[in-house]
DNA sequence: CTACCTTATGGTACTCAGTACCATTGTGGT
DNA sequence: ACCACAATGGTACTGAGTACCATAAGGTAG
């Protein structure tokens, strides 16, 4: 569950070494047609101790997937904002975050995942972790209300899904500025099951209601001013 | 050695008496601790007539995924509605219907998804083929203009997702009117995804990539900006 | 230094899922 | 009767994952 498997991290851990001899090996002969014993033969361990830093074959290939989930989760605890979903997008921000700094890594990841059905099941069933995460989480900052939890479940998966989306434009190299297009799909999200304007929609909330939400607002509120008024009256 | 009076596909054939064999043994004994020869000699069978009929001993559960997954796509193939989004609502109902039929076998099924990692990992990614299947639909009736293939992800997803909400409800019990409930979670995708009136957006590509959400404003920008103050100040 | 404990490691043997191959049987057609 | 063909069952093999035990490295107390 932690990543202290291996107290003292260092380059060469033969945790390290596996990662990289399964993704080598992985890459020039397939997953199918690797075995463990390659692996551990390749890193210069035996099988027991791959065994042990991986319960599965398939588990080497998302080396920090538990990790990362912590980390999320700990973001999540620690977030007191007014809106729930806003939380998530920037909880789902990390996520990004780590796989772009992974880069080639994550590439590789991806072409094994997209050729080899049994890693890309396991790839949906951690993603479904996140959502789960983040639905969880959204579940308590909102209401018990009758509609709300299908609400909640629809925000999470939407959290999800236009994470994926953003990550897999930058994937296929079709994008070279994935932060801004995760900040414009969240804004997308944010809109979509943002309260509607005229009243008549179900379950308005009070009058006093209005939402404001800021994303990745470096810069100083006067300078964003006369763009957001010009915002409101175009709208 | 069985004596078949009756020629041809009787009532209990192979591959029927083979599902009941193993809804029966991974109840009572859990899934693995289940072999595939304990479920083919209850069964009757041979273990390579088993690897005939499944590819796998966690395909024993979901017996007719894919027969489901080709008749949402023919229902597709053969729609011709205004709407995709409709026409996807009610492909879905296609697959609500066939677990309500299945009645307490889908409930066992639930039962072991719930409890056994390996079976939920499975049918999660079963759930992915069917909102692959609508989004490839969705896409072909959508447009190509930009900002609508993250939309249609978005659709596709919301879909699946509220049907399996509507669905995990019946499972649990907790309703009597899945039909209802499923009419009710499509009208609120549905409508989540209907165009709005007078919600305003801007993503902009500042220098720090600032964006700015406005939701619900009706009230004048003067009214909302101490709220904003404080907002950013808190981050 | 020795005794002892802990931790990472490697080796061996086992169960079982999944595959490949072959033998057998039953069925239908001519 | 003969033959084609589909379904079935058996045998043997590879490889993932588990259980168990043995050993080496490092630290600590005596």
């Amino acid at each position: 569950m932690e990543t202290r498997a291996t107290p003292g991290a260092e380059r060469g851990s033969s945790r390290e070494r596996m990662i990289r001899a399964a993704y080598e090996l992985f890459e020039q002969r397939g997953f199918e047609r690797t075995t463990v014993d390659d692996i551990a033969a390749r890193a210069g361990v035996g099988r027991t101790t791959f065994f042990r830093a991986f319960a599965t074959k398939e588990d080497v290939i998302f080396p920090d997937h538990d990790s990362l989930v912590a980390s999320v989760r700990e973001r999540l605890a620690a977030a007191t904002p007014s809106a729930a979903l806003v939380a998530v997008t920037e909880a789902a921000r990390l996520v990004l975050a780590h796989y772009l700094a992974e880069g080639d890594l994550a590439r590789a990841r991806y072409r094994l995942t997209s050729n080899v059905p049994a890693l890309r099941a396991r790839e949906i069933s951690g993603q479904r972790q996140y959502q789960r995460t983040f639905l969880t989480f959204i579940r308590t900052w909102m209401g018990d209300e009758p509609g709300t939890p299908l609400r909640a479940e629809l925000m999470a998966d939407a959290v999800v899904t236009a994470h994926n989306h953003v990550l897999r434009q930058w994937l296929r190299g079709r994008t070279t500025t994935p932060e801004a297009d995760f900040d414009a799909a969240m804004a997308a999200v944010v809109e979509l099951f943002a309260p509607r304007s005229p009243a008549a929609t179900s379950g308005t909330e009070g009058a006093g209601g209005t939402q404001v939400v800021l994303l990745r607002t470096q810069r100083d509120l006067d300078d964003v001013l006369p763009e957001l008024k010009r915002v409101l009256e175009q709208g």
